[in-house]
DNA sequence: CCTGATTTGGCAGTTACTGCCAAAACAATG
DNA sequence: CATTGTTTTGGCAGTAACTGCCAAATCAGG
């Protein structure tokens, strides 16, 4: 039975991502990673199936925790002021920084290690998984629904293309980023991306209580 | 060095897709593919990295053409006309129909195959790789333009969740799609993903001639 | 301390995958 | 056709990734 305590996988994470930083991923084994995390190999392969995949639970934390936060993103808020209070730097502990430094660096090598990609985009569909819900929710509509699982895909795809635009940036050409811009640039990316209107405040609605709908597809 | 002989992937790619769906892919081995193809393991190995994306070229596949065809898509012609030209059942071949087929069958057991769901994704990103190019000459900007780039990856997304979904619907529900319901579908989703007004008709400019800009993102 | 349930390690065994070299296939040239 | 060079392939040995199995360890509750 396949096991996911989330803490071990956490941080055999860490370990396994900052030995693919030092020494690239073809030169790390299992065994290394074993190793630098303490655990005998058997339990590596017991969590994970691929040594590249080792980094997934690293690499899906920012996506999920975006999910969690937006499961108490009150209906009476915007998506940019929730983001910023979300992200306000004293909300962050020590370890969520050192792990967003991990997983930027992470994402800076991709082009050079095409072996990441596949578990960079299985990551990245966790967090899509995770939106279908949140925006269902939202909408009031189910998670079935194919143009909630669409606006999910195009917005989840959309924090792809910042997470590796601003990665990029940041590393290869030592650019800055203050937290505004990067919830700007976030934000803005969301609101271009979505296909439903779910980013602005939306009238609080008892259940049965119907009312003219605006999340109907643009035609 | 490696290879990539086109032709020879494609091959393989068939071949391999046809034994993961009648024993699945645990039970299919590098050898079985290798046999199945007629040449040996060592080749087999030496075209792709594992076995789960001996699929790729297939899954690609469609992708691809759908780039392929894009870049003939004249600035005169709205993309639903475009989608409805190119898709025509007399312009398939036998062989693009067979692909087709296989391709569906694949996506439909996804779900319950998780190992070619990273193959899957590879393969979508790949086709998000060649939209950047048709979207920048589309809009006379640069593939570099992160805007570009958003663009892209929204609607390649959208054309993933609009596979996966026809799919699941057509195998698993035993639902039937006529042309014109995917080519709607299709240019649906598109249209509801595109960040940048690349689906109209584009006037016709000579490259220093300006004209008010429409390919602004909105704010 | 006991007991049952869950997690871990050790190790043998299988499968996926690589390096290396030689054979085969193909292409261009005389 | 003979030649040379180039590219693709196969065979095989070796390594690394991964699985199955069982016993030891850890832990929770009584």
């Amino acid at each position: 039975m396949p096991i996911d305590h989330d803490a071990t996988r956490l941080a055999i994470a860490r370990l396994a991502a900052r030995l693919f930083l030092a020494n690239g991923v073809a030169a790390t084994s299992g065994k290394d990673i074993a190793a630098a995390a303490g655990v005998s190999e058997r339990t590596v392969w017991r969590h994970f199936r691929t040594k590249e995949s080792c980094v997934e639970p690293l690499l899906s934390q920012s996506a999920l925790r975006f999910t969690q936060h937006m499961l108490g993103w009150s209906r009476l808020i915007s998506i940019e002021d929730h983001l910023s209070e979300v992200f306000a730097l004293d909300r962050q502990s020590e370890s969520d920084i050192q792990d967003g430094i991990l997983i930027v660096r992470l994402v800076a090598i991709l082009p050079k290690e095409p072996d990441l990609q596949a578990t960079w985009l299985m990551a990245s569909h966790l967090g899509e998984r995770g939106l279908v819900d949140i925006i269902a929710a939202r909408l009031d509509r189910s998670p079935d629904d194919f143009d909630i699982r669409l606006c999910a895909a195009t917005v989840s795809a959309a924090m792809r293309v910042v997470d590796e635009d601003i990665s990029l940036a940041a590393i290869e050409r030592g650019e800055v980023f203050t937290l505004a811009d990067v919830v700007s640039r976030m934000a803005r990316a969301i609101r271009a991306a979505s296909t439903l209107p779910f980013c602005d405040p939306l009238p609080l609605r008892k259940p049965n209580q119907s009312a003219p709908d605006p999340t109907q597809i643009r035609p």
